[in-house]
DNA sequence: CTGAAAGCGCTTACAG
DNA sequence: CTGAAAGCGCTTACAG
């Protein structure tokens, strides 16, 4: 019913090998010949069996993103759809195709990967974080299989990720603060433990400090970044004598807090207070003001995981270790707009 | 290098047929056997071939999951992300691989889907209403190629499709609000032209009306959704003498603007006022008060469709024209909880 | 209950 | 520049 190779071969009356060669591009075909192929490939509509191909040049053309998912995700982390557009996005250039699999059914670690290595069933991975553990990062390390992690593992391996700067981040939420004409900034933090949060306060009070500006160890709050505590906080800072002109907040769950606090207390930004915070989410457009952000730019990160999975498998003794993206600032109505 | 069905054969001392057989659970292989070829494919560790089982079987045990991927996407539609995780869970317990691909770059309507029917590349497809046009529809409709659009077509076809039901939406939030007790209720919604909100409007309406509480036409309003000229509907609402007392919001933004005029208004909600909306985004959790929501468990919908699409596969028989999913209600604290 | 053999629709050395 | 033939690793009638 399909029609096939044989078919395009009988109706341009030449052998099957070169309607293939002709369909791969091979450049030993006469311009004659590769003519009249495509030729008939038109005419017959002819599309060449995708489970053939792939069976025959052992090679599936699919790359896979490996991801833990569950009923909450698209709530609970809605960067993971951003990355996954890039990834598609790029690897859709190179006709690679990409497949969802999710570990959170795993029964020991590395159970997805282990399949899809033996099974064949994809070219390379992209291992989003939320699926990387150690069983998995040492599955892909002994095969040597194709892959690039999407956040920094975390551990020793020779893996090979991509990640943003944090550090980078807080040192460009103080430049441009500093830009602005701020100089008393606090800081509004996650938990005092998490790595992403702390990275960020680094970044920042180097870079107030370099600049002469050293923040008040007052001025910098941990919180569990729900909204009554991060406004109880605001409150207090506000009410400070050490009370700030800017507020740096490390997610957009803290800005939501700092801008119903200062409703609250009638303050007026950005020509009260300031403040500014990092990554986008869907709803920061919802936050008012809106706000100044210090931004990861997750869909690039995809389209640079996708880029290098498909260098190295184009090219597999392409060695990269990592590769860090920089964050990029969004200027909104919460900092003073320099440009106008 | 990798281990094959032939390795396993030699090692059982059968077979390949057997081994075949018993990788596929046929009957006729006798038990002693049966339990022969699996301890040697436990031992040997052996997966089959992706690539050869879909060549030999003709299938791919692959659904596309058909879109329209841009940039912001993850931004402009939070939900589609939900939507494929019910997909994509939903499908894994049949051994179903799923694989996005776009048709945002597609040359003419159809493309994407021609190349996937032609190259076999998957056994069904699952098509996301962005993606649906009339050349798709056509295509699917003439190979009748197993399918299952989410959304309804909207146009004439035999299309088989999912969708929930908005005007019983606009029913329950009506039923809801007369359960808490209000009785004057106003609708601020999207564009008249708008399908969806004008259902959820006219379910809304038929239902206080078959209560006796006949809405008043001066409370329904239009807009565009955009939060200043929604506070500007709502305090005109407010101050009139007609004032509601409560407000049924037809989407999030809605429900962000009326949030924040009531705050303005320095009008306690849901002592004074209350409203409701449909919809859970990943900002609902961000309005303040969190709002009472009538919300399309899109991740249901998810599962839906990979259910009814992998049935179709299993009995090709089965005709299946349209599946629609309630609306649920989520208390928020917008509305009198009836409940304590 | 088991196995030999043909076949799935391409690709790719190899020969000419 | 072109083609015949082997082969990719399984599955599945068919015969026994």
């Amino acid at each position: 019913m399909a029609i096939t190779i044989s078919d395009v071969a009988k109706a341009a009356g030449v052998s099957k090998s070169t309607v293939s060669k002709v369909l791969n591009g091979w450049t030993t075909i006469s311009p004659e010949t590769t003519a009249r192929v495509n030729k008939v490939i038109q005419e017959l509509n002819f599309i060449p069996n995708a489970r053939a191909v792939s069976f025959a040049k052992r090679a599936s053309k699919n790359i896979v993103f490996l991801t833990s998912l569950g009923k909450e995700e698209a709530y609970k982390n809605p960067h993971m759809f951003d990355i996954m557009c890039g990834v598609h996005n790029e690897l859709s250039k190179y006709n690679y195709t990409v497949t969802l699999v999710d570990t959170s059914k795993d029964t020991h670690p590395g159970e997805s990967v282990e399949k899809i290595i033996s099974a064949g069933s994809a070219d390379g991975i992209i291992v989003h974080g939320s699926a990387l553990n150690e069983g998995v990062a040492q599955d892909i390390v002994t095969h040597s299989f194709p892959h690039v992690v999407i956040g920094n593992p975390g551990f020793e391996s020779q893996l090979c990720w991509i990640d943003t700067n944090n550090m980078l981040g807080g040192q460009f939420a103080a430049e441009h603060l500093i830009d602005c004409g701020y100089s008393n900034v606090a800081f509004i933090g996650g938990k005092k433990s998490d790595f992403i949060s702390s990275q960020r306060l680094k970044g920042l009070r180097q870079t107030m400090l370099r600049n002469g500006k050293k923040m008040n160890i007052d001025n910098i709050y941990y919180t569990d970044s729900t909204i009554p505590v991060v406004m109880k906080a605001t409150e207090e800072l506000m009410s400070s004598d050490h009370a700030p002109d800017a507020i740096v907040c490390e997610n957009n769950l803290i800005a939501v807090g700092v801008s119903k606090e200062m409703s609250r207390l009638s303050l007026v930004v950005p020509d009260d207070i300031a403040f500014l915070t990092f990554d986008r989410y869907p709803y920061t457009g919802v936050i008012d003001p809106v706000p100044t952000i210090v931004d990861i730019d997750v869909y690039d990160m995809g389209i640079q995981a996708g880029n290098t999975i498909q260098r190295k498998l184009e090219n597999p003794s392409l060695l990269v270790q990592s590769y860090t993206t920089l964050p990029i600032l969004i200027q909104g109505n919460t900092t003073r707009n320099m440009s106008s």
